[in-house]
DNA sequence: CAGTATCCAAAACGATACTG
DNA sequence: CAGTATCGTTTTGGATACTG
């Protein structure tokens, strides 16, 4: 990216990190830690191989990201951010807030990961019974699995399935993120399409009491496979 | 810009303001206020006009940007931030603080506005004496000219000359900002070429007494014009 | 002052094919 | 898996001229 020539920080930060994509890989980095290529191409539907290649580059050459060349088990290269790299996090994090309104509208050719959900977790979601045993909810989003853990007064998010989860909640990544944002309560939510099974304490144990106003005004959904 | 289909706030963020120069204009209008075009375009150095006018349609259309006929003492539009466009504050901030430690590298061509001192303003300055009465310091950065002002707890800063200001201080904009910063002391200033007068205690009403490293190992530098 | 309109060269982007 | 290489398209940047 051209430089804007501005003696002014939040100038300079552009400079180095406003390029497109640049942010995305970043973000990708942060919610999933240190990830081979493969990995980021995959949490970046879009994404041109080699924009990608090139945006490493460039994020390694400014010291936010560095490659590592991960022994045996992997046996294969790492790219993960430097904490110059994950001094970002508060950039995203407000880029993301500000971000949740535009998530009403939500188009069909729109992609969709499960570690997208970790920003909102952390936003939205409280472990209001910290004293009770940990649970976990599994959530299928679309065709993403992600579990919702709580314990000991934290909420955490894995990707994956998990049989012994104690609920599971499965639905259109929109509704599951209007149920996960408050902006639907659970009653609303089935209603409109999203289906509940197992424990819902475990559910209510970490939604959020007051809403964020995603979603409220979405059409009901048919049938989610 | 074209959308990054990715259902994920982050992403839409930045589809709406991921635009190069978009984030620049929203800091403008941050930072002064409502302006006129060429209030705009003057603080956009680098900016072509009809950039300009494509980003203010297009932050228009966002809903982050409305126009207002201002009535005869102005006579003419002027732009402001809705309070939609006013909520990337979070998001200017966090940038401009990732961005502090790259302002080490001033470029000579790297262009520079009084205003752009805001940010640092509010990031490093406070009120150390807030039961004195009101002082102020005039600054001269480069070709610019600002005032500092200390009233009751409260540092702000506005643009132009104030003949009855405590103190002047005159430098070039890194000697400045290093200053501000706490990255070099008033005494250190001084030998690296930054020029004080008047009240030292008015300037040391407001500095940060704790460093923020901004510019400790740039070289001495001439005479500032 | 507040833009619009054009033009052009350069850079960035996106898609795809290919490689060690 | 981790990229390169190539190629066509789109977007910018920058300059300049013009308008009400």
């Amino acid at each position: 990216m051209r430089s804007y020539g501005q003696y002014c920080s939040v100038a300079k930060a552009l400079d180095v990190v406003g390029d497109r994509w640049t942010l995305l890989i970043v973000r990708e980095l942060l919610s999933r830690g240190p990830c081979r290529y493969t990995d980021l191409r995959s949490g970046l539907p879009g994404i041109a191989t080699n924009l990608l290649a090139d945006r490493l580059r460039e994020l390694e050459a400014a010291g936010l990201v560095e490659r590592e060349d991960a022994p045996p088990p992997i046996a294969t290269t790492l790219f993960r951010l430097t904490e110059r790299g994950a001094g970002l996090a508060p950039v995203i994090d407000a880029l993301g807030r500000w971000g949740v309104p535009l998530m009403r509208d939500h188009r069909a050719e729109d992609a969709f990961r499960g570690q997208w959900l970790r920003l909102p977790v952390r936003m939205f979601l409280t472990d209001h019974e910290p004293d009770r045993p940990a649970s976990s909810i599994q959530i299928h989003a679309g065709d993403q699995s992600v579990v919702i853990d709580a314990d000991a007064g934290r909420v955490s998010l894995r990707l994956g399935a998990d049989p012994d989860a104690d609920a599971t909640v499965t639905g259109s990544p929109p509704r599951i993120l209007a149920l996960l944002s408050g902006g639907l309560g659970l009653a609303d939510a089935e209603e409109q399409g999203l289906r509940v099974a197992g424990s819902r304490e475990a559910v209510l144990r970490v939604l959020p009491r007051t809403g964020n106003a995603i979603g409220d005004s979405a059409p009901a959904e048919g049938n989610v496979s």
